[in-house]
DNA sequence: GCTCATTTCAAACAGGCGTTTCAATCAGTT
DNA sequence: AACTGATTGAAACGCCTGTTTGAAATGAGC
């Protein structure tokens, strides 16, 4: 099949899906132009067509592999045994928030699943039963665990999604975000770190199990 | 100028404007085309550049009139005085979400604003000054009623960023909660009514001002 | 009934799109 | 060196896009 590959930036294959990966995430599927993302991938616009078959395939494929370098970054069994449920909480929010909002791997890959997200395509179910609903299920056992049999499954659910939301909006409204908050403001309080503090700490009180949020010192 | 309209639905601008509403809507900007506009509005493709010079200044022309219609549709003053900030709270959160989820209104309007808030145009800035920031405020400022000076003002947006964060949820990504909470349940509990009650009871408990979620009779 | 500005319509326009073509190039084998 | 199959490249193909055109239809004022 393959002829002669080197490095992984010399294939092109990889080439073209790194670079329909930047494309579709910032333009969306429509606005995106094959001969766009072959000069940033510095080939042919006929070489989408004889790897992928046609832009459609390509954009799967793109989605895909995202996804799976996606699920890849997280780790499995995140925490030893005996680790305090709060703990764990305050874990998994941070781990959430510094993958969608931190600046290390490409921004285009999770730019490209929340574009999944927020208007499904097929490649969408994947994308949850893969990626998602584990998580979501993490979140619930972590939840479970907290209430120590004082909330229904459906409450659960419920507060599951409130935590969920409050990370999404930043990634999904960002800029309007910015608009809200004054930029000092923005820049310490509204960062992954602080916001995983937030929001945790919301959470435990809510459950009554940290002191409320106009209390002045919040537990560690 | 105008010859003879009749009523709203025969003048064609009208009827242009709410076509472009539905498709741009349901397909965004680039996806949608001004032939499909103009065969559901059920005019001549030269209409949108006759009424609306092209297709750019109809898309703002939309924007604006939706924007301005839900604008219409909010009460400037909703609460006699000496209303309770816990009353607020719930019949905000209430209002939001009904306009939001509720099955009322054209569902494209509230669908255009999101796709503004979610990838912001020239038309954003408009939206936020004259719809988003208010009712930002608003909560704000009955945010600030409930901690009676407890909390600083950076702290109270945290918190309000984190109850819009949770109704936004359900907006902005419905088609993936609906895939990680069974059915059933979604008729019950994520609907706009007990998903008020939820956020408002979750926000009061994070503040001390009601039960913890894990009892089991939270106060009406 | 005529005028005249406004509005409608079918047809066409230029440009960009995804895709295809086919000859040129390349790498490996004999 | 010649053959072979995989890859590349420039150009072209239809098709669909937003937009324009110019003539036909419309309707109010006289």
């Amino acid at each position: 099949m393959r002829a002669g590959e080197t490095t992984a930036s010399e294939d092109p294959k990889e080439r073209i899906l790194s670079a329909a990966g930047e494309v579709f995430a910032e333009r969306g599927y429509e606005a995106a132009t094959v001969r766009d993302i072959c000069l940033a991938a510095g080939v042919n616009v006929a070489a989408v067509n004889y790897y992928f078959g046609d832009k459609q395939k390509l954009y799967n494929e793109t989605v895909r592999q995202a996804h799976q370098r996606l699920v890849a970054q997280v780790p499995l069994s995140p925490w030893p045994e005996g680790t305090p449920a709060r703990a764990k909480l305050r874990d998994f929010i941070g781990n959430v928030l510094e993958r969608m909002l931190g600046f290390g791997r490409p921004r285009w890959q999770t730019r490209l699943m929340l574009r999944e997200v927020l208007q499904p395509t097929d490649a969408c179910r994947d994308l949850v039963e893969g990626y998602i609903h584990p998580q979501f299920q993490l979140l619930l056992s972590i939840l479970g665990e907290l209430a120590d049999g004082q909330l229904e499954e459906p409450q659960l659910r419920q507060l599951a999604m409130s935590i969920i939301g409050q990370m999404f909006i930043y990634r999904a409204a960002g800029d309007v975000v910015g608009m809200l908050v004054p930029a000092d403001e923005m820049a310490s309080l509204h960062t992954p770190v602080p916001l995983a503090d937030h929001i945790t700490h919301s959470a435990l009180a809510a459950l009554g199990l940290a002191p409320p949020l106009t209390s002045s010192e919040p537990r560690a």
